[in-house]
DNA sequence: TGCAATTAGTTCTAATTAGTACTAAACTAG
DNA sequence: CTAGTTTAGTACTAATTAGAACTAATTGCA
């Protein structure tokens, strides 16, 4: 058995970290969580979604999803309406003051990003996606 | 302003949790959260050290680490001594039973993470290594 | 030497997290 | 059509997480 793939995982988690590090802070000083931004950001100029497919772009599971969901309720940032289609689930969309909200902060956040990613050319951004995809289907095979 | 890295992002945060997916269930069959076997494996077959020191390999903050080792001393995993050399810090070890298990869970743990990347080759895992690597860097430069 | 700055670790808070069990609604096969 | 199964979302638990404020010990510099 190899344990070459330490170096991986290692470097996995410090990649991982390095971004929540590098993103947080600034997404913190604008009043908000990265789950809370991915949520405001997926739900932006789009309209209005389940909760599981809310869950399923944002990557975040529907126990934890419940409790974002209910913080951002009572910002009055997003609002929950009835699913005529299908009474088990609602359609969760933002409010005025969401999308306004939206408006502010996503484009500042992918300033910040671009920030970090503009020493990375278009062709090195297309091979760390691969590496990445390659990664997760490892775990998933 | 480019937007292609977007991608990057949502594939480092995809493969991170199904890492997360893939060996915590493994883990946790065998009683132990990751963080708890990050520490463990840490302190397998090294002497002890401290907690600055502890939290610097395993990449969890100080105040994670408090209520981490708090538990694991609490189940007779770890012990900690005075360190004679810096009264504020402490020496982190594994007891004889907290080694005993190491030397159970660790082997065992490295074998299904084996499963998943023996579908690599050795180029293939440097590959990723580097990869993850540059990440990293563009994050904290 | 003695005071200021740093360092190690704890405490506290708010939030996220996975997972399990649960409720209610919808679907499906016979 | 109706009983069994699946699905959507909530409730609950235990653990981790970052961050900030704090205590005590140490170091450094003047």
């Amino acid at each position: 058995m190899q344990t070459n793939f330490l170096p991986v995982l290692r470097n996995l988690v410090s990649a991982y970290q390095a971004f929540e590090r590098y993103s947080a802070p600034d997404l913190r000083s604008m009043g908000l969580t990265m789950t809370q931004f991915d949520v405001i950001a997926t739900l932006g100029n789009q309209p209005p979604m389940t909760c599981k497919e809310l869950g399923e772009k944002t990557l975040v599971t529907k126990g934890t999803l419940t409790g974002v969901l209910e913080r951002l309720e009572s910002k009055n940032i997003l609002e929950r309406k009835l699913n005529p289609e299908d009474a088990r689930s609602q359609m969760i969309g933002l409010t005025i003051e969401g999308q306004k909200l939206f408006e502010k902060v996503f484009p500042a956040h992918l300033q910040h990003l671009d920030k970090a990613f503009n020493q990375l050319s278009t062709k090195e951004l297309a091979e760390l996606s691969n590496a990445l995809q390659t990664l997760t289907t490892v775990f998933n095979k």
